[in-house]
DNA sequence: TTTTCCCGTGTAACCGGTTACTCTGTGAAC
DNA sequence: GTTCACAGAGTAACCGGTTACACGGGAAAA
């Protein structure tokens, strides 16, 4: 491979004439140009960004650093980051952190030299370690995580006022006994959804102590909450899903029991994912564009390395939307193509 | 932040040893790489990874260069690729190129100095332009791309037999009027699916130039099939779409003409999207393992770069298996819940 | 004509690590 | 008591670019 060096060689000039001619800059003649140019095409360069970013201290790379997650949510995040990225020539590097906690300080660590900024997706862990592992002269940005203590800039989505917004939806619809899916305990997003649920559940229609199931965010855990409804013979005429996949698995079950949805139930879940407009009846919802939590971010991150100070717009907060369909009794829609 | 320099300093050696005491190399005794170590504690320093890389050679990095995908496609590739990277402390350097030639280009060219190697899955392009962007020095599997002529490595799925096997199982169902619904005109997987589909009607069941409606693996150009069948009077008896995408917008648009699937019409799809086994009833289809195609392409690149040759193995063909489900008249299975 | 200034270019230091080679001192072999 | 081998540590070159600074020469200013 040519290196500069070559490039100066072929050329008969210097190695700091060649580097200013190949990158654009002020004082280099036309023909000193021209014939570093040719020099250039006719050795086949390509300047070694390794190298180059060592002196520039500055990657053009941005890290990304995402827990294990399932395949929508994912894709949906890296397309709105890269959206992003892609307008500003930044580069996306990849870590994911495979669960363990001393994984995602290894992942961190090993970003060293290579990237000018960090997106972190937190797992559930505390916001203490997390500035463990932060080195704070790399700009960083949270994804999904309000940092709290820590002053980081982040993006989240509103799970708490998604959930009351959905609760309030069901019972303005005329439910009576909403019961929720929860989801995994640790889980802030879960978390957030069912205290949302609760509050609503309190002050909209004066129940203290709602029904809530136990549940995982896999269908399965759906499944098996339809079973426990059905049991159980717990007073229900709305479930309220912590996130789609679990309401998938509710229907489903309840199905296998023979009860309708939504005539005997109404059933809402959280997310919006694909899958939701096609079933049949077709799902009731809160969609979160998460591909916005990813170019926000990789905004906000921008302006960070650009020097730009966020102010206020360094804690972003992003609404889901109410998304009524079939399993609420809105009208089903005809199941399969929306423009 | 700590360099080397400053760590050597502290400890009280020279850079030489820190690095080796760092590093785990020999030739140092215990107490002094205690004394390197705990330097490295206090400083807090972490190796730059840049730096390293530049010396070395290697940067344990592969770039990912894929065309702007489909959701579900790209995260599946990417959580294979991943898989097999993180065991082997490899990062993952992202390199969409969006559409245009001169992107790919330019994506390539960016990786340069910044990778071991590369995974690319290239567009529709031809061949020998390829090979005038890729750098011969640098380690390339190719992704869903049989390269021919370029006796580069690659994986690759088996369209052409599995819309064999799918067009013989529709007739092996007793189908007689088989119509195939393509994809893109441009679009490599689509033309073999086309062609085992056409191949199979003509070796099985004698038909010389079968049914052939254009789509372009949208939903929507699915829907439009459904009307061009029903408006144009076809004699049908069972639709393979090219994709599961086209075959869902299909059933939608033939059910809002009152046909039913699979009593009037059978139907099948290409992929096995999660979708597919929601639908009610569920899609029959051809199952790829897309994960399996980023992991065993992230394999092949591991033991080029460890210097071993690939002999036979340089040519991995994945071959889809026919899953048939409740669209071609198979039992309808309970929809939501499979374990 | 002499001085000043600036433009185009070259020299060399530098980014932060790695490593070939050198040097020193100790214990084994003679 | 030499000589030799070798382990442990240091010096400095190097990876491939960028860039501060030096330098020479021609045009403009005096």
């Amino acid at each position: 491979m040519a290196t500069l060096r070559d490039v100066a060689r072929e050329a008969g000039v210097s190695v700091a004439t060649a580097s200013r001619a190949i990158n654009g800059l002020g004082n280099v003649t036309a023909p000193t140009k021209a014939a570093v140019m040719a020099a250039v095409k006719k050795l086949n360069f390509v300047p070694h960004s390794g190298a180059r970013s060592l002196t520039r201290r500055k990657t053009d790379t941005v890290g990304v650093i995402l827990p294990d997650l399932f395949g929508e949510f994912f894709s949906e995040i890296i397309r709105g980051i890269d959206l992003v990225a892609h307008e500003s020539g930044m580069h996306l590097l990849l870590g994911n952190m495979h669960g363990s906690t001393h994984e995602t300080a290894a992942a961190i660590a090993s970003m060293r030299g290579r990237v000018d900024g960090l997106l972190v997706m937190p797992p559930d862990l505390k916001p203490e370690l997390l500035s463990d592992y932060l080195d704070p002269a790399l700009p960083t940005v949270l994804l999904n995580y309000d940092a709290g203590s820590l002053d980081l800039p982040f993006v989240a989505v509103d799970n708490y006022r998604g959930a009351y917004a959905m609760t309030e939806a069901l019972l303005a619809r005329g439910a009576r006994h909403v019961v929720h899916i929860a989801g995994p305990k640790h889980n802030r997003d879960a978390r957030d959804r069912q205290r949302g649920f609760a509050d609503a559940m309190a002050k909209i229609a004066g129940v203290r102590n709602p029904a809530i199931l136990p549940g995982d965010f896999s269908e399965e855990s759906g499944a098996k909450a339809a079973r426990l409804l059905v049991e159980g013979q717990l007073p229900a005429d709305a479930v309220f899903a912590a996130n789609d996949q679990m309401a998938v698995g509710l229907i489903a079950g309840l199905a296998e029991v023979g009860k309708s949805v939504p005539g005997d139930l109404m059933v809402a879940g959280f997310d919006d994912i694909p899958l939701a407009r096609h079933l049949n009846p077709s799902l009731s919802t809160m969609q979160v564009h998460i591909d916005r939590l990813g170019s926000t971010a990789m905004m906000m991150l921008l302006r960070i390395l650009r020097g730009e100070t966020l102010g206020a717009a360094s804690a972003t907060i992003l609404t889901p939307a109410l998304i009524a369909r079939g399993t609420t009794g809105a009208m089903a829609q005809a199941s399969g193509v929306h423009p």
